[in-house]
DNA sequence: CCCATAACGGGACCCCAGTTTCGTTAATCG
DNA sequence: CGATTAACGAAACTGGGGTCCCGTTATGGG
């Protein structure tokens, strides 16, 4: 009485719980991509992850809490970052990655998802803010050597330019049925670097 | 046999039809706005409205094909355009419009609901990519404005810039916990107009 | 003004997502 | 290696979201 309770896999994350939580994640990747985040149930997930319906209810209770799971788990997976010596060559490179990936069919489709999942619920949004961040943070560096090159104005905001790239490309996604193609990736890159060297993403307003 | 079933309200539009549509179409915003997209049932809709459950199941069937109808009566009702003289005056009023939009409460969190709704249905999806290219060829001919002025080069692809221009709004709104303030939209603004200058959106790759 | 019928609405029904129960398996510690 | 118990999983159960049936209302045409 008074005790809390703990969330299962906290005290023993080893063997069984890992496999099991490995196979969930898969799975509700697979379903998410493929049937998209309203018509999934947590029973199909067990099934298709070959695990009890209860294990997956009583470990995560909702498809939102386990798409923020999900996106804890892909957070931890960090992505290489290309360097090419100069801003727009950076910021081109970034461009294409995320092009890439969100032209992805099961990648774009796992991304639409997860944005529609954080918009239902605190926690989930939580999740994919975080996820964002690290990827934000991640390049930033590149715009700070372009700062250290000159190329772009003292304090202006790193993420913010980051930021800039990515999203049109989203943007396209999610409110137009044009393709990603790499020529939107390029304008991306374009634009963000275009706007950065003119001075408008400077911290100070 | 044969004969095509045709949708109802389709063969008797006028009085208490479109009054029902109506009543349903508020509820379902309301709904949408505060409960969101994920837990929202019909039955809770019709309540709402005064309606009757089997008329709301009959009509739109699923949640996707109901927002899919809230987008084409929203699309329908068109905002003022503001003219100012100069680009990056007038984006800046579109940016504010924007921006002013999804940080109101009611109105972004139906923004959003509906973003999640149309990446779980192609109908859905459809009628939010229509809503978008209505109000982007609105704005677009400010740009054009601005070609002709001599602002940007000759062949600037005018829908582009002014996607521009909401992209980092949605793109935050989606992605960070951050706020949508003022400060938010003028870089935005800004962002787009020197991109813009600089022909980062001309038409021909 | 009146008729045919499109569309609405109440209520019974049913299926399955989500819960509860309890027995089984295997992770961790000594 | 053996005891303890966290975590898993099969099966029975339940409640509410979604469907069906059929009577009622009121629209639009003649």
């Amino acid at each position: 009485m008074g005790s809390e309770r703990s969330e299962p896999g906290s005290v023993r994350p080893g063997g069984r719980t890992a496999r099991v939580r490995a196979a969930v994640l898969q799975a509700a990747g697979d379903a998410l991509a493929e049937r998209g985040f309203a018509h999934l149930d947590l029973a199909d997930i067990a099934r298709r992850a070959e695990v009890g319906k209860t294990t997956v209810y009583r470990r995560w209770g909702t498809v939102t809490s386990l798409v923020a799971d999900l996106l804890v788990d892909m957070a931890e997976q960090s992505l290489s970052r290309t360097e090419t010596g100069s801003l727009l060559g950076d910021l081109k490179a970034n461009a294409r990655l995320v092009q890439r990936t969100l032209a992805d069919p099961r990648q774009g489709a796992l991304f639409k998802a997860m944005i529609a999942a954080a918009t239902c619920e605190a926690k989930t949004a939580e999740a994919l803010h975080h996820f964002y961040d690290i990827r934000v943070e991640e390049w930033a560096h590149c715009v700070q050597q372009a700062i250290d090159r000159g190329e772009v104005p003292e304090d202006t905001d790193t993420h913010e330019v980051i930021r800039a790239v990515s999203a049109p490309l989203y943007y396209r996604l999610l409110t137009s049925g044009d393709p990603l193609d790499e020529d939107a990736a390029d304008r991306a890159a374009e634009a963000a670097a275009a706007a950065a060297r003119a001075g408008a993403y400077l911290r100070s307003k």
